[in-house]
DNA sequence: TCGTTCATGTAAGACGTTACATGATTGT
DNA sequence: ACAATCATGTAACGTCTTACATGAACGA
């Protein structure tokens, strides 16, 4: 159901082909809802079915343009203000945590380090994201940005903790 | 394939039936690993098929008590140390972050408010299940209480991100 | 002309959610 | 006697992943 209006939502800012979406996806919301191609695909076809988009126009190499109607952005505005969002967390990272008195101590101290450097690593990559992007008027790009400020918090917490943990771990028993 | 080692990691801490299995994840994996009763006694059932389990008492009310084989251990360990966790951030609350220029400012506020109450209220959860526990000399629990404090610093760090995003909310435009 | 990018689609299978269904045992 | 809890299972449906498949257009 979130994909349906994460694609609904990036065609609020405008029309745009699947294509389109693919690569703006890739830079934005994959990071915060990841969808492959054939999802994506297969959502606007279903969404052009429902009447929410509306093919607008038809170029080269078989390209379908898209555009929200009216319906579509009713439809919008309403999951936004009248339904709450599920809040789910699914860390296989974490999960992994519970069960590392199971391996011997090095292996769980380089988890723990590679988990570490993978969130450092990660958190460079948003930093640079962010510098990259040209930060301009458009609603999506101005909200955008406060969602890639709170990854950049998480992976940096992530980070930390991850070295807290280290420091934390259990003493080894006999 | 995360659940196939959530339920053999818990089964690694000793025998346990898949009702014994289902309350004790409510108070731990569920938190980085949701499942439902429905997916875990077919997982069981299928863990049992492949001989990483085995049912090695049977009590009351056709309870069932598993047991992890030799085979299942192995494959624990397998899995925790020769394969990497895959980072996937799904989060329907940030997804929505982008689309708030699509709704009047007052509920973008409001929608910010309830994110940071929501977060505030998590921490506290968490922090009362920490007091509530008893962190004994077993693994699971003694690893579990690093997963857990970083459910507690996320937490944290989500309300204050969205107590920041308040203030640094994109000006309204004509 | 030939490789890359653009561009869309389908199919199979794994995983996850919701709902339904059933019944034994325990404690009051 | 009755409610709550213990205890397990199945079915339908929706979502997500992986892989395959196809071909037009552009640029060197």
């Amino acid at each position: 159901m979130s994909l349906r209006y994460a694609l609904l939502g990036l065609l609020s800012d405008g029309p745009a082909s699947g294509y389109d979406l693919l690569r703006t996806f890739k830079l934005s919301l994959a990071n915060v809802w990841p969808a492959t191609q054939s999802q994506m695909y297969t959502e606007l076809t279903k969404l052009a079915g429902a009447e929410l988009i509306a093919v607008t126009d038809e170029g080269p190499r078989g390209r379908k343009e898209y555009t929200i109607t009216a319906a579509g952005l009713e439809d919008l505005r309403t999951w936004l203000t009248t339904t709450t969002p599920k809040e789910v967390h699914r860390d296989e990272t974490l999960l992994r945590i519970f069960f590392l008195g199971v391996i011997p101590p090095g292996l769980a101290r380089t988890y723990l380090t590679d988990i570490a450097e993978r969130a450092e690593r990660e958190h460079a990559n948003l930093r640079e994201l962010e510098q990259g992007i040209d930060w301009n008027e458009r609603d999506l790009s101005r909200y955008g940005h406060l969602a890639l400020e709170y990854g950049a918090r998480a992976t940096a917490l992530k980070a930390e903790w991850a070295r807290w943990a280290l420091e934390n771990l259990p003493p080894e028993q006999d």
